[in-house]
DNA sequence: CTATGTGAAGAACTTCACAGCT
DNA sequence: AGCTGTGAAGTTCTTCACATAG
């Protein structure tokens, strides 16, 4: 079996994860978020000046990151911006949709559901699921909300659900996230304040919003030059 | 000029915020969790192996983390909850109210009101401002939304607001994070997906939710046995 | 004997300088 | 001539080992 299609391009690298930062992914989607807005507005060339410019991160590190997974620019010229919108988009997984569903719907979980941020970006909310009794039966958009005991039955004859957003309160959000590990899915967003338990092949990413305030309290106490960087 | 109460405690160092990781202080509002928890539940005492089990945080990095500011454990014994508590706020600077705005009333933003997290943690929404003729005098919440054309007026009248939540698209983002900081403003909260420019005095952090869904989207397309850190 | 606090070692990430293409 | 791609240097953060205190 030698197909010429199986030998890797020179513009492209095989990607193994952990030998790459956790912050070049994160940076990656500041990159993308840029190079789109440009497409947008027909411009078909940057640099990692240029890039740099825009993200306000050092064009070493531009230039450093993308080098992880392969060589998308020409020397002495800068990148194509649809070739490496492109790229992004298939590195960061993003040229398909991901079905998502949100458990918890409190405040918290009606306010991810109302912001709609997610859905033109690929993330598409399936089902929304709540253990109030009062709850069950409401809308929260075009989402009927369910119980929480149909989740395990949802999951199970719907199978292609990559992503499930917690937001429930503290208490009970390990107890969600065993059921979701339990009916595989893959991938974990929390919202819920709390350090959650889960096996080493389940991506789990943990978000605090009132940290973010708290940090910037911090550095409001105790002022300094220290310049506070993008995303966190 | 010599006055006892100046001579610093052998407990307390003087903070000095850029000798301080940034990572350590993120890490500090989930040690914050823990014991504000465990204080409500009555539990009095906890080692460092005890808070690491909780946050899933090295028990080395959480002595090393706490010894930025001082020494609040007892050697054989532990930390004292309420003692750590209190020096933790302390640390953070939550030992007072924070006046908040929220400047963009679109879904994100109203969503960030309708989500009362913040509140209970000492930031207070004072108003919330949006451009859309079509919004202003709606009410979200206890909040009557007024025209940005007042938020110079309003924090000319309102010394004390220290953060400004930015919930704005991204096209006026920086427009109106330039007003924040000419109008005092020393910290902001930015949640449209663009990094933007302030002086160095003013503290900046910048959030994008779709960001984390699209990291988990790369490690789920590209699987590892490497394990996501807690709130990035 | 137990658990903290911390200098020193180690690992990870960022910056740099320049070789390598176009 | 100009900008990318990258090994090597530099810096920052984390882990370790153990002296120290109770």
């Amino acid at each position: 079996m030698t197909l010429k299609s199986v030998v890797p391009s020179k513009r492209k690298k095989p990607i193994d994860s952990d030998q790459i930062p956790y912050s070049t992914i994160s940076r990656l989607t500041q990159y993308l978020r840029v190079v789109e807005k440009l497409d947008e507005l027909g411009v078909s060339n940057i640099s990692s000046a240029e890039l740099s410019e825009e993200t306000k991160i050092n064009s070493f590190l531009v230039r450093k990151d993308l080098s992880y997974f392969g060589e998308f620019g020409t020397r002495g010229v800068g990148y194509e911006i649809p070739v490496l919108r492109d790229e992004l988009k298939s590195i960061l997984g993003l040229n398909r949709k991901h079905k998502t569903i949100v458990v918890g719907a409190g405040n918290l979980g009606r306010a991810l559901i109302h912001y709609r941020g997610f859905l033109d970006k690929g993330f598409e909310i399936e089902a929304v699921f709540d253990s109030d009794p009062e709850k069950i039966g409401n809308k929260v958009e075009e989402f009927t909300i369910e119980s929480v005991f149909n989740l395990e039955e949802f999951l199970k004859t719907t199978p292609d659900i990559s992503i499930g957003i917690i937001a429930v309160p503290v208490a009970s959000a390990q107890f969600i996230a065993n059921l979701l590990v339990a009916n595989n899915i893959r991938g974990i967003l929390n919202f819920a304040p709390v350090a959650l338990e889960v096996p080493p092949d389940v991506v789990y990413s943990s978000v605090d919003l009132t940290t973010h305030l708290e940090i910037i309290s911090f550095y409001i106490t105790h002022p300094t030059s220290y310049k506070m960087g993008y995303a966190e």
